[in-house]
DNA sequence: TCCTTATGTACAA
DNA sequence: TGTACCTAAGGAC
């Protein structure tokens, strides 16, 4: 479930297991593609979590830091174990890294990226991508300075990280429903009051995405129980408006939803509601 | 048991 | 633009 809202919640949920136990932590990478770094940070404490866009790391000692990229695929799963009394499960062979301790474990399966690179090389990541709504230090001008002087459609732009980080298929198809915007419009035709609202509302989207670990973007007022319609569960585990909905009803005017390639990637979209 | 699909990205041509 | 990479779930047989 990777967009930018995971990379954040995992950031914190390793630093809370992990990090300010005064313990180190075991370092493994049962699948071996990691072995030889984890054999080097084994027994150190993880000192820092940090996340930008879809990028999440993990820091041990001073300059050593964990760069994790999930990709399409990639997961993390915790655990939790009693000291002397539930030990940590054997990890499967598609473990790429398990981190362990006195009280938890946590595994990672599929990711795109898992290296061992240094301060340098971490700075050269956030240097290539574009603002987070999830960090604090972001500036939604830079994002709009790019989009106003693309022609190419908004729909893709929300999708390249150098532009926006961390807004993944999901947010992109449902931040331009919630805003009425033709997902083709040309990015230089975005004003900049549609560029504020829009950057707004991903802040909140995702922020609560971090806060609840799923993706729901429906507002009250269109509930199934507030439209007088029988509850549903979308696909991926949110609430959602157009995302994997493709020829479904639309939920405030009934247009069937459309979808469509776009740069390699499925588009979701209500024809109806999306004029702006 | 096989096939498709997925909230992603990098690189080659 | 196409392809490669990483994993697991769900559906068709």
């Amino acid at each position: 479930m990777p967009e930018g809202h995971t990379i954040h919640r995992l950031a914190q949920d390793y630093a809370t297991r992990f990090s300010g136990t005064g313990t180190g932590t075991l370092v493994t990478s049962p699948q071996g593609k990691f072995s030889d770094a984890a054999a080097l940070l084994t027994g150190a404490e993880l000192t820092h979590t940090d996340a930008h866009g879809k990028h999440l790391f993990l820091r041990f000692r001073d300059s050593d830091w964990v760069h994790i990229h999930l990709g399409l695929f990639g997961k993390v799963t915790f655990g939790e174990v009693a000291p002397g009394d539930t030990p940590a499960p054997p990890p499967t062979d598609t473990v790429r890294l398990r981190l362990a301790n006195d009280t938890a474990y946590a595994d990672l399966r599929g990711p795109t990226t898992c290296a061992l690179i240094t301060d340098a090389e971490k700075q050269a990541v956030h240097d290539r991508l574009g603002p987070d709504p999830l960090r604090p230090d972001a500036d939604p001008a830079t994002a709009h300075a790019r989009i106003r002087r693309s022609r190419t459609t908004i729909a893709a732009l929300l999708m390249d990280q150098k532009v926006v980080a961390g807004v993944g298929n999901v947010y992109r198809a449902e931040v331009l429903f919630r805003h009425g915007i033709d997902p083709y419009r040309p990015g230089k035709d975005i004003t900049p009051a549609e560029w504020d609202a829009v950057w707004t509302d991903l802040v909140a989207l995702m922020r609560e995405g971090v806060r609840n670990n799923r993706i729901d973007t429906v507002r009250p007022e269109h509930t199934p129980e507030a439209m007088g319609r029988p509850p549903r569960v979308d696909d991926h585990g949110g609430e959602v408006y157009v995302y994997r909905r493709a020829t479904l009803p639309c939920h405030i005017c009934g247009t069937g939803i459309r979808t469509a390639d776009l740069a390699a990637r499925n588009l979701f979209w209500c024809p109806t509601c999306q004029t702006n």
